[in-house]
DNA sequence: TCAAAAGTGTTGGCTATACACCCATGG
DNA sequence: CCATGGGTGTATAGCCAACACTTTTGA
């Protein structure tokens, strides 16, 4: 406010780009995936990374992260999405200075994505191995307390089993069975539905259902 | 990955600017200020703003939230400081697209800054009100936790009368002295320093202590 | 009828909050 | 000696993790 620098206000300023955790609950493989991109293009062409885009000017960080979630192929026009974290080391990018804003969001198709492991990552391009780790915790935070992440994870309806897995695969650890029952119950909008399904040998699951909000396509 | 886009990977980006709700105890009026500055330059010339500029090409965040402290005089060369959250409103400055980086600094001087209640701040430039709102509750859940903000704001050694203000002025409701207290005892590197000093009619306030990291200057 | 998978119950520890009571100081 | 501000102790409720126990299924 005093000694106003009007040439060091309009200096260029760093890119921003946006890199997105693509996740996705696998039924199958019972893990959380992270969906990861080949890049085409220099730098790192050839190397697996963390779908990103350059923020265009004008552009919001979740327009952004659509165009991101395009590179591998998913086209949802409203997937959920949400803010991480910002990151700033200058040298993270070998083309120049940019910064990083990072977001998660919940892929409903697989794309043409490679779906990994969230806990076990293989080698990412630029930092993209460090944003995983310090945001996965971030993730593990937000389950079965942020709603919007938790109820796009975990799809309308899933069984009990299916949130144990999720559990694990964001937390590291198992969760115990009989406090999660209890958090799931306490859960607004989550109803225990009474049907179940046999997976495997032993007792079957039961469901649990979320309310509200159009499941998809219904509204 | 797939179909990339060069062209639109180097698309014009937005601005970042950094914006920095600079903080200050001040022990007179047992209140947590916060430090604004008179805008010089258009828009909103003549209004109150929070310290912000835009962040240079390859600047690091900090780098940017000491010039922005530097508009209100505030020329400690190592503040405390720390990320808030990202803002990606695209009207929210009038001369274009801006993301905004809100910050929290630590004030060791009065600089030039208007210096007004936290948690009453004037009509502000800009969505700054918006910022501050809320990032005061961002803060608040800070105190006594992370211990870099929290030894900052109260400076190296503290009354216990001056815990409680501070804690009314981010909370917004009073705190229990009694619990207080036990978690001030909790807190590692804080210890109750018997030496008391009166400073009305009643029973003059313990003084608290911070260790470790020297305080200032004896490094 | 047994092992695997799932659900229910119980306990102990920690935290947060409220409140009652005692202590030191200035007028 | 009493109002004012400060410190200590205690009781309660809620949350969370751990673990024991029961139930349902497939083989």
């Amino acid at each position: 406010m005093t000694a106003p620098d009007p040439t060091a206000d309009q200096a260029e300023t760093s890119y921003v780009s946006v890199d997105v955790l693509a996740l996705r609950f696998d039924h199958d493989r019972r893990a959380v995936q992270l969906g990861i991109g080949i890049r085409a293009t220099a730098p790192f062409a050839g190397r697996p990374a963390l779908p990103g885009v350059l923020l265009r000017r004008g552009e919001r960080l979740g327009e952004a992260g659509r165009r991101a979630l395009g590179k591998i192929g998913v086209t949802d026009p409203t997937p959920a999405m949400g803010q991480l974290i910002t990151f700033d080391e200058p040298n993270r990018d070998p083309r120049g200075p940019t910064l990083s804003v990072a977001l998660w969001a919940v892929a409903d198709s697989t794309g043409t994505a490679d779906w990994v492991p969230l806990d076990t990552p293989p080698a990412l391009a630029f930092d993209h191995a460090r944003i995983v780790a310090d945001c996965r915790d971030l993730l593990a935070g937000m389950l079965w307390r942020d709603l919007h992440f938790t109820r796009a994870l975990t799809g309308p309806v899933f069984a009990a089993a299916d949130a144990l897995d999720v559990h694990a695969s964001l937390t590291g650890r198992p969760a115990d069975r009989g406090n999660l029952n209890r958090v799931l119950a306490g859960l607004p909008g989550l109803t225990k539905d009474g049907v179940q399904v046999a997976r495997g040998r032993g007792r079957p699951s039961a469901l649990w259902r979320w309310q509200d909000d159009a499941p998809d396509g219904t509204a």
